[in-house]
DNA sequence: TTCAGGATGTACT
DNA sequence: GTACATCCTGAAC
């Protein structure tokens, strides 16, 4: 189905973080094409919530991408080690983002994810692996071959985009985010959605 | 199956 | 120097 448009993301961010559900992250490389569908997001809204990089219209080298138009990919280092990404909403100067935080393997492309991952085919995953293939950003990066070099890219180019598969999830969940214990009253924002 | 602890680099006090 | 939108390993149960 088509790719998402600059306007899908230039939305109220919570509603962008909602209808991200069930869509497909595509990300094209060397040629070949990696695909997951989208089971986890957060949204991360910088002029309320204090657990935004850029809370209260912060600018800094590093936050400077959350003020670039909708549509734009926002990718950080984080732990030292892990990277992730975000998908820029809102109208431009508004820092805003959505956290992808987990996708399921689509198409026939698990081995080379799997690959990405661990090395080894789909098949000769262990069963821990299995459950712990793509359920966290930085997982989701590391498979898709997403790093900082991404931060700032067009969301609407050819090398990693989102498409529409024209399937609604069944059930929406929402939650507390994680690991923003830190960020007192949003920490308890159910800004946090999944499949 | 769960849990504690360590890895590791960048941003910003 | 400290904190960080995390992940992996190994040990205990």
């Amino acid at each position: 189905m088509g790719k998402l448009d600059r306007s899908f993301y230039d939305r109220d961010t919570i509603t962008v973080a909602r209808e991200l559900l069930g869509k497909e992250l595509v990300r094209v490389v060397d040629g070949t094409v990696l695909r997951g569908v989208i089971t986890e997001t957060e949204a991360y809204i910088g002029r309320m919530d204090k657990a935004c990089h850029a809370y209260n219209y912060k600018r800094t080298p590093r936050t400077e991408t959350l003020f670039a138009p909708p549509g734009t990919a926002y990718v950080y280092l984080i732990y030292g080690m892990h990277h992730c990404l975000n998908f820029v909403t809102e109208a431009q100067g508004e820092p805003a983002a959505v956290l992808l935080r987990a996708v399921e393997p689509a198409g026939d492309c698990a081995d080379l994810l799997a690959r990405n991952r661990f090395g080894c085919p789909a098949q000769e995953m262990t069963p821990y692996q299995r459950n712990n293939f793509l359920n966290g950003p930085g997982k989701v990066c590391k498979a898709f071959h997403i790093d900082r070099s991404f931060n700032g890219s067009d969301l609407t180019g050819g090398v990693l985009y989102i498409e529409d598969t024209g399937r609604e999830p069944a059930r929406i969940y929402e939650g507390k985010r994680i690991g923003i214990d830190y960020a007192q009253e949003a920490k308890d924002f159910l800004w946090r959605f999944w499949i």
